[in-house]
Order: structure tokens, then sequence, then C-alpha cells
DNA sequence: GGAAGTAGTTTCGCTATGGAAAGTTGCGTT
DNA sequence: AACGCAACTTTCCATAGCGAAACTACTTCC
């Protein structure tokens, strides 16, 4: 490959800063399991970490507790443990969490024109 | 791990189809360089590969082949053979492309409105 | 004939992602 | 003392994603 002097491009019509904004986005949401881990903490509210396992269909303990930790991390979930006994948690949507409902729903919407635009295309040939 | 038998959540506010169409959307713009290569295209019109591979710092020509690809297989981006000499080729967004402007921008502003929540914490601890 | 440019593909290797299964800890019940 | 249950963690393994570098094919310029 050629040696590239990084260009300078006169089009600048995205600012670094903002690209990197919406990869943060995608870097949130990417994960086998987040949209559906989230849908289903907005649909159901606070939830048990078995009550989620099994309301997900396929997903594993292993998975369940990186997903549920990313999610904490990005302050997008809350851990709440329980003074039950055995001892239960709960996880729910933090109000930021929440604030992802109107975009996900926007992913939804474009995702199935998407589908229709390719299974349009897909038929004419 | 204990035998699952799936819960069909009475709490059914999220129907199967419309998660999958959601992370349909994340899929497609899931890898490292779709979302600068989009916006790129975007904002750059029709573009050489080589120009690309310019103004795109850091990407080699495997991934970009490759990307371009993945968009073009989405119907995405179209591939213009030039007849000129040595041959060049163009990439474009096609309209079906454009639309996606409006959803990297929701995510563009939900990911600088993270980035604030989470620095926020931050500072708080 | 050799260099250079466009547009890729191929090979090798590393790291990240994800799954299955078993192990852990701390209670409470029988 | 043994079993059960919640909530995880650990280990092992397979596949996928990504990158650097080299290689291919075609053409034009010197």
């Amino acid at each position: 490959m050629r040696k590239k002097e990084p260009v300078t491009l006169d089009i600048t019509c995205t600012k670094d800063d903002e690209l990197i904004a919406a990869m943060d986005t995608i870097a949130v949401l990417s994960g086998k399991w987040k949209i559906q881990l989230i849908t289903t903490l907005n649909c159901g509210g606070a939830l048990q970490f078995m009550e989620i396992l099994r309301i997900i269909d396929g997903i594993g303990t292993k998975m369940l507790s990186k997903e549920l930790q990313d999610l904490e991390a990005n302050l997008l979930v809350k851990r709440n443990v329980m003074e039950t006994r055995p001892v239960t948690v709960k996880y729910e949507l933090t109000p930021h969490g929440r604030t992802l409902e109107r975009i996900i729903n926007e992913m939804r919407i474009w995702g199935l024109t998407h589908r229709k635009e390719v299974i349009g295309k897909f038929a004419e040939s």
C-alpha cells in the first residue's frame, strides 16, 4: 500500500468529534443481546437476574452477566440488591437508559423500511 | 444452568419482529469503518477508491474493499465503473443509503448527551 | 523495459466475541 | 448433613473481525 499523507478534506461537513459520538452510540448498543436486554427492561421494569434469563430465550448466565455489567458501566442500568432471603437482585433502566427508547425506535423503523427495500430489489431481479 | 422452558411474557410490549428490525439496523452499521465511510460518501458525493483511502485515516485496502462490498450488498452504496484510462471506480450513496443520514444524526446527538452524562457522574465521585 | 498509478485480492496472525458446562458463595429448608 | 436456589464466575473452546504486508492485473508514461 502507498504511503498516505493524511488528506485534510475541504469538504469538512462532519467534525471528527461528532463522528465519534455516533460511533459511541453504536458501541453502547453493540453486543448480541444489548437491544433485546434494553427493550426487555424497558417493558418489564425491574427484573431479577433469573427472570431475565428465562425471558430472553437463548441467553446464558455468562453473557447476561457481562451485558448487564456493560450497561451498568454506561449508567444505563441500575443494579439493586434486595434484602430478601435468599438475596435477590433487581435490574432496571436508569432515566438515562430510558432515553434509548427513542433511538431504538428509530432503528426499528429504519430496519423495517430497509427490509422492504432489500426484499423489493431482490424480487426485481 | 437450569432447564429453561421459554417464558412467554404477558408484558409483550415489543414484538419479536420489531426487535429484529432494530438489530438489523445495528448490523448494517456495525464494523469499524461503516459510519465513517457512510458520512464520508454523504459529504463527498461520488468518490474513487483511492480517494476514500486517503480521506479516511487509518483504513487499509482490505477493510475498505470489504466495507464497501457490505454496503453495496445492502443497497446503500452504488459502485460505478468509469470508462477512463486507467479505469477508475466511483462509489456513492444510493437514495436508500442517504436515508441513513437521519438515524446517524440521532446517534450523534444521543452519543453527545451520553458523553456528558458519563463524564458528569464520573466527576461526582 | 521499468516505474507508477488504479483497484483490488490473498495470506498470515492476533485479538475480540460468544457459547457450553462446571464451579463458587451464601443462605435457607428438610 | 444434604439439597436447593439465586447470582454469578471461571474455564475451555470455536468462530469472527481486523490489520499489515505482499501480490495480481491492467494501463500509461518515460
